[in-house]
RNA sequence: GGGCCUAUAGCUCAGUUGGUUAGAGUGCUCGCUUGACAUGCGAGAGGUCACAAGUUCGAGUCUUGUUAGGCCCACCA
């Protein structure tokens, strides 16, 4: 028996419910794929790799939504008989774990060079295991159903031999190679980073330095502007553009590097150089700017360092050698004023790299890395999209992802940490370092080359290139597996959009090459959830949400203008909000859609605690859940409960998430809460015992269908009702989706009840606007009759006798398929009622007018489609009506 | 510099090929010991659909432009 006691309980307290059920489903390994079942073919299973959290991580938002997204997909899927597998794992996030062990041991008092390599992964494989199982943990808590019995991670032992396959397989195809190449250095990690792990910071305030270089013939000067003077002994020449008449002649002298002991340097013609900036001329350092490399490659010019990999200049700097590049800044341009060449110096504004893992401000420079080119891989990926076997949604998102692809580049795959996957490269002979110099001899391959005197290269890879074969390499590839043959392809994909290209694109391309297939069929790039007042969420600015907060009941953050502690909302009531909320790219947090699923959770729970208690004193208890239906109204709820279920199922498959959550509330409150059980009751009460059988039967199977169907949605609170429900019973968990069923389908009993939901609530807004007693039955009189069921219930409902009184009507409601005259009675106020029939007639007649002016615009009657003309024609006459019944 | 998304009730958002008097939740106002639920029930007020022009018998919806907010990409020293 489960925690709460429906008899006494009034309201669901989800925190008395969740972790035991949490519990209950880890127990019975109902997450876990099971037996292969022989003749199961590939539609009989589904599968969703989780994007790994990193092991530096806790659960934040964006897990959270991107959770529920996931495992109501899942839970839909199971409950429709799929095997299903839910890909669990986290990421060694090289990086970004790197740099927090490192804050670690400096708060200790201790570093990693001190340590060295061997130690230094130790401690962090030690850190890992202490603070990367939290996130798993967290997953479990929100009821995330993944395959906690097959937990990978992007460095375990299967893993690594994949990557090694990999790399080695592109290395001998040409794919990957070493090159000396502009690469992003990243001096806070000490690291080579890639294009899409810098960030581009606008209006950074800079001086923009003017230097005039004279020509060597000693026949004037060209004036160059930079920001960076401390780059020009790497300086190869100066470049104008060749349209530019004021250089026509200089193109092809040579003029004097300042500074540099009269190096000379050619003036040279390129393109790429702007005639309206600055002076006109841009002097030429490849080793440090990406634009000059380019043009330096353009004309075979050298790309000397002037600044190394340890942030200072370089031999190449005579006097200035060992400063770092600041010091060198202040003490180049001292120099050059002294010296007269420095010919102006402004503010300048303009855009920087800086490194989106350190922070730190980007200094390109020329380094010996592994690259590998993409553009063989890219067709492909390109055609998987384009064809239709990835499709990726919304739709916007794959006009981006092949806009990228089509102008891919060069991926630096080779990072300068000790956390990751060392390269599985090796290098002999020479006398330089080989970490910087070509060595004679280089091997690649997955086992270490015999022979004496090798050295391994230091360096790992990307943390994205083991992330790119996260669909194959966690279902045991290169080895043909069972759970490759069955869960690959995967079905879909939920991310966020900010690593589309980062990993999305990479998957598509690597999964194509090595596991034959694209790595799942959808793409779904979920919303971005912003703090309430629409400011991203950060912890530094203070707009940073918990989800375990919320659902714990944590304290508020300083975004919220309300104070205090989040009630402990629970975890169906913020996936539903976080779903519900789950519609365009950006969202803001809405803590009022966390309560409406806190309301649907409790509504449930009262729904559930009504049937169950009523069919305990009516002694039916044990009654077994079936349809039996004797009236419209039964017939109704059988109706909208199918609509329901292919609604809710065709909003998950189609990725509408908030389709999927907000529908249910409304069924729930609208038709199951609002208007079945309260139909229900008076025939409960009724008295025969046969009508009784046949309504507990049938409110019972409503009960019995919505929690099936809100389950992938609200999965804790419909387990918990579940297990309450009378009979043998397994989990809901592995329950089964409702099939379609098209019979179901009443078109005339939801006529007839929509009929009755409308009279009575005109009846209760006449009530209301003229002021009579909520507790007064007034007696009444319809027009027509309306059989012996709708009129016991408008009677119940509407609290009116039409039995009762005589005479004429007094007043009149009238709706467009009833028409209800009510009689004198002491509760009516005659002069209310005179004035609110009034205020109708005035309404009615103005919506005749305007019909009617519709209808004589000669140019409407010809131009529009019959059926709309007529359906203005029939709205027209039905006012008409109702007038005329007033 | 190029591109994308968003703008509808006080707030958060629906509104699917153009076609009732533009909806919901929440907040607000009024009322209710309605035998599941006050995390409840009933009713009500509240919108020139960002702005401007256009197409159309008809525009929240389509076109163009403008404004505001957000995001992505990009090599002007």
């Amino acid at each position: 028996m489960s925690a709460p006691d429906l008899s006494t309980r009034t309201r669901y307290e989800p925190s008395e419910v969740e972790p035991q059920t949490a519990q209950r489903w880890l127990d019975s390994g109902v997450f876990e794929p099971g037996a292969r079942e022989p003749g199961a073919g590939p539609d009989d299973h589904y599968s969703i790799a989780i994007p790994p959290p990193n092991v530096t991580g806790v659960l934040h938002m964006g897990h959270a939504l991107n959770g529920s997204i996931q495992d109501s997909l899942i839970r839909l899927n199971r409950m429709r008989g799929k095997r299903t597998k839910w890909i669990l794992g986290t990421d060694h996030a090289g990086i970004a774990t790197q740099t927090q062990v490192e804050k670690k041991l400096a708060r200790e008092g201790r570093s990693r060079k001190e340590l060295g390599r061997e130690a230094f992964v130790v401690e962090t494989q030690a850190w890992r295991k202490e603070y990367g199982g939290k996130i798993v943990e967290q997953f479990k808590r929100v009821g995330a159903s993944c395959d906690y019995g097959d937990e990978r991670f992007t460095m375990d032992e299967g893993y690594v031999t994949a990557v090694q396959k990999v790399f080695v397989d592109c290395f001998e195809q040409g794919l990957i190679y070493r090159d000396h190449y502009m690469v992003n250095w990243d001096p806070g990690s000490g690291s080579a980073i890639s294009d899409l792990e810098v960030e581009e910071k606008e209006g950074v305030e800079d001086t923009l330095f003017s230097i005039a270089y004279p020509f060597a013939d000693g026949d004037g000067e060209i004036v160059v502007a930079t920001v960076r003077p401390e780059t020009m002994f790497g300086d190869v020449a100066v470049a104008v553009n060749p349209s530019d008449e004021r250089y026509a002649s200089a193109i092809g002298r040579k003029v004097i590097l300042p500074l540099s002991g009269g190096k000379e340097i050619p003036v040279i013609a390129d393109d790429h150089v702007k005639v309206d900036f600055g002076s006109g001329a841009l002097k030429i350092t490849p080793g440090h700017d990406p634009n000059d490399f380019e043009i330096g490659r353009r004309h075979s010019l050298p790309a000397p360092s002037a600044i190394g990999e340890d942030g200072r200049l370089t031999a190449l700097c005579g006097d200035f050698a060992g400063q770092t590049a600041d010091e060198a800044r202040t003490t180049v341009t001292d120099a050059l004023r002294a010296s007269g060449a420095l010919r102006a110096e402004d503010p300048y504004v303009h855009t920087v790299p800086f490194s989106q893992r350190s922070g730190a401000r980007i200094e390109p420079l020329i380094s010996l890395q592994w690259f590998m080119n993409m553009e063989p891989l890219a067709g492909p990926a390109i055609d998987a999209v384009q064809d239709g076997r990835v499709r990726i949604h919304p739709p916007v998102q794959s006009r981006r992802y092949v806009e990228w692809l089509s102008e891919i580049r060069p991926w630096c795959v080779s990072r300068q940490l000790w956390w990751g996957h060392q390269l599985p490269v090796w290098y002999r002979g020479g006398d330089g370092d080989p970490q910087k110099t070509e060595a004679p001899e280089t091997y690649v391959g997955i086992e270490p080359p015999q022979g004496e005197g090798w050295v391994r290269d230091e360096d790992v890879l990307d943390t994205w290139f083991s992330s790119a074969l996260w669909p194959f390499a966690t279902l045991g590839w290169p080895e043909q597996t069972q759970d490759l043959a069955d869960f690959y392809p995967t079905n879909v994909l939920s991310t966020a959009r900010d690593i589309l290209f980062l990993w999305v694109a990479r998957m598509v391309m690597l999964g194509l090459k090595f596991a034959g297939d694209v790595p799942f069929k959808d793409v779904y790039v979920h919303s971005v959830i912003q703090a309430p007042d629409g400011r991203r969420m950060s912890k530094s600015l203070g707009t940073g949400i918990d989800p375990i907060d919320v659902i714990e009941g944590g304290p508020r953050p300083p975004v919220f203008k309300q104070g205090g502690d989040f009630p402990a909302y629970g975890s169906d009531a913020v996936r539903f909000g976080l779903l519900a909320i789950s519609t365009t790219q950006d969202v803001r947090f809405s803590e009022d859609k966390v309560q409406q699923g806190q309301q649907l959770s409790n509504k449930l729970f009262n729904a559930t605690r009504f049937v169950l208690l009523q069919l305990e004193e009516l002694g039916l208890g044990e009654i077994e859940a079936a349809p039996a239906p004797r009236t419209d109204a039964d017939r109704w709820i059988l109706s909208r409960l199918e609509r329901v279920a292919r609604a809710t199922e065709q909003a998950l498959d189609g990725f509408e998430f908030a389709r999927a959550a907000l529908g249910l509330y409304d069924f729930v409150y609208g038709e199951l809460c609002d208007w079945y059980v309260e139909l229900a009751k008076p025939r409960l009460r009724g008295g025969d015992p046969d009508v009784q059988r046949d309504l507990a039967a049938t409110l019972l199977f409503a009960i019995d269908r919505t929690l099936r169907v809100a389950h992938p949605v609200i999965p804790f609170v419909t387990e918990e009702l579940w297990s309450h429900l009378p009979g043998e019973r397994d989990l809901l968990a592995q329950s089964t989706w409702p099939e379609a069923d098209p019979s179901a389908i009443d078109e005339q009993a939801e006529a007839g009840i929509a009929a009755l939901i409308e009279a009575v609530t005109a009846v209760r807004g006449w009530r209301e606007r003229v002021g009579v007693k909520p507790s007064a039955v007034l007696p009444a009189r319809l027009r027509e009759p309306l059989g012996a069921e709708l009129e016991a219930s408008l009677q119940s409902l509407a609290r009116v006798d039409l039995a009762a009184g005589s005479g004429d009507a007094v007043a009149t409601v009238t709706t467009a398929g009833v028409v209800v005259d009510l009689l004198p009675d002491e509760n009516i106020d005659l002069d209310a009622a005179d004035r609110r029939l009034q205020a109708r007639r005035d309404e009615i007649a103005g919506e005749i007018k305007r019909l009617e002016g519709k209808l004589s615009n000669a140019k409407f009657v010809e131009r529009a489609p019959a059926n709309v003309v007529q359906v203005e024609r029939d709205k027209l006459a039905v006012l008409q009506e109702q007038l005329a019944a007033l």
